[in-house]
DNA sequence: TCTGGGGTCCTAGGACCC
DNA sequence: TCTGGGGTCCTAGGACCC
């Protein structure tokens, strides 16, 4: 194999083991090498994060709480605390930006970083992750190679505390015969329409015609899907990007019937979103409602005012003319408000948190 | 067993303009 | 009087990700 600091291009991807169960662990270190899940407490609260030992019975993020205390009447359950979860994040990405110039990270627990041109990426990666071990407590996975989606899937290969490292070869010998699914942005109904293509394996969505591809999935998506089967992406590290939309939803925890019903819940969505995004001095010009009826189907209407805004009459004054006009047919399981097409200040999604200047 | 909350991106169709 | 094609903006739905 050729030495990664050789590659022309070389990027890793750190992935947190069990996030937010690991953050809970080390809060109720008592815990350790139980199952834990950390989920809501509502009727239709889901899973966000089971610990492995969880998972060893069935347990994973996004089975209903129902199940999970079903499967694992044993399991301890934590109620999520997603502003300690943040925090323990920006300890950990700032560790990150502390060893390596170009960082992205992609959520509160997932980043890559670019060792493009370093003499030794795989012990710089070592000594970071050394760090945020002993600083915050928390093991990683992480995946390197040639491009962002090797260094992806590699992450997954090994978890918990994995480190995998691929060139090109050796990532078409490793994924080839494993599932489609295994690529990001391949889902569960991209995987039913290859399979209707006989098409199974990360091999065979790379060894495909384009020509199938493209009558099946369109003259972008087909030839895009046959490059990820290949492995190959061109895509570089995105370091500024921009929040695009902010939103706030609300699953009832039981359906709500008729148009009056829902103002309340309107109103304390509109209110939630407009303080957060009004304290940031964000305004979006585009407002939307979210209805998810009793049948599961998903609905949305928006209307793109003049200007942009964040003002929580306006907000509300719009979402309630859009909740009012389509007039909800079933019983309302969900209602969501949301504003998009932000004016670009103060949205930057991937910047260090300014801490010192404010010390 | 009944399915959270917060996002991104893509597609398709219609309106509108040139 | 009828016709084309491209570009952009907007809306709605859906797939997908963490």
């Amino acid at each position: 194999m050729i030495p990664p600091a050789q590659w022309p291009r070389c990027y890793a991807l750190v992935d947190m083991d069990a996030f937010y169960v690991s953050v809970e662990l080390l809060r109720r270190p008592e815990l350790r090498g139980l199952p834990v899940v950390v989920a809501g407490s509502g009727p239709r609260a889901v899973v966000t994060t089971a610990s492995y030992e969880a998972r060893r019975y069935g347990v994973h993020s996004a089975t209903p709480a129902s199940r999970a205390r079903r499967l694992c009447p044993q399991a301890v359950f934590v109620a999520p605390d997603f502003d300690h979860y943040r925090s323990c994040s920006a300890r950990v990405m700032g560790l990150l930006r502390d060893h390596f110039e170009i960082v992205e990270v992609m959520s509160l627990d997932e980043a890559y970083v670019d060792l493009s041109g370093l003499e030794r990426p795989r012990a710089s990666v070592k000594r970071a992750r050394a760090e945020i071990l002993s600083t915050c407590g928390l093991n990683c996975s992480v995946g390197i190679g040639p491009n962002k989606l090797i260094a992806k899937v590699a992450s997954d290969l090994e978890k918990p505390n994995g480190f995998v490292l691929l060139d090109q070869a050796a990532a078409r010998d490793r994924f080839g015969p494993l599932s489609a699914g295994v690529i990001p942005g391949v889902g569960p109904k991209t995987v039913q329409r290859l399979g209707a293509l006989r098409i199974e394996t990360v091999a065979q969505l790379g060894d495909a015609e384009e020509e199938r591809l493209i009558a099946a999935f369109g003259p972008r998506l087909g030839p895009h899907l046959r490059a990820l089967g290949r492995l190959e992406d061109r895509r570089e590290l995105d370091t500024a990007r921009l929040r695009k939309s902010e939103s706030r939803e609300t699953t009832f925890d039981r359906d709500l019937r008729g148009v009056e019903a829902l103002d309340a819940p309107l109103r304390d969505l509109a209110r939630r979103l407009c303080d957060d995004m009004g304290a940031r001095g964000a305004r979006g010009q585009t407002i939307g409602i979210k209805v998810r009826l009793d049948d599961f189907s998903t609905h949305t209407r928006a209307r793109t005012l003049p200007s942009p805004t964040a003002d929580y009459v306006l907000v509300l004054q719009v979402a309630r003319e859009l909740l009012l006009a389509f007039d909800p047919p079933r019983p309302v399981r969900l209602l969501g408000v949301r504003v998009a097409g932000l004016d670009q200040q103060g949205q930057a999604l991937n910047a260090r948190p300014q801490l010192e200047l404010t010390i």
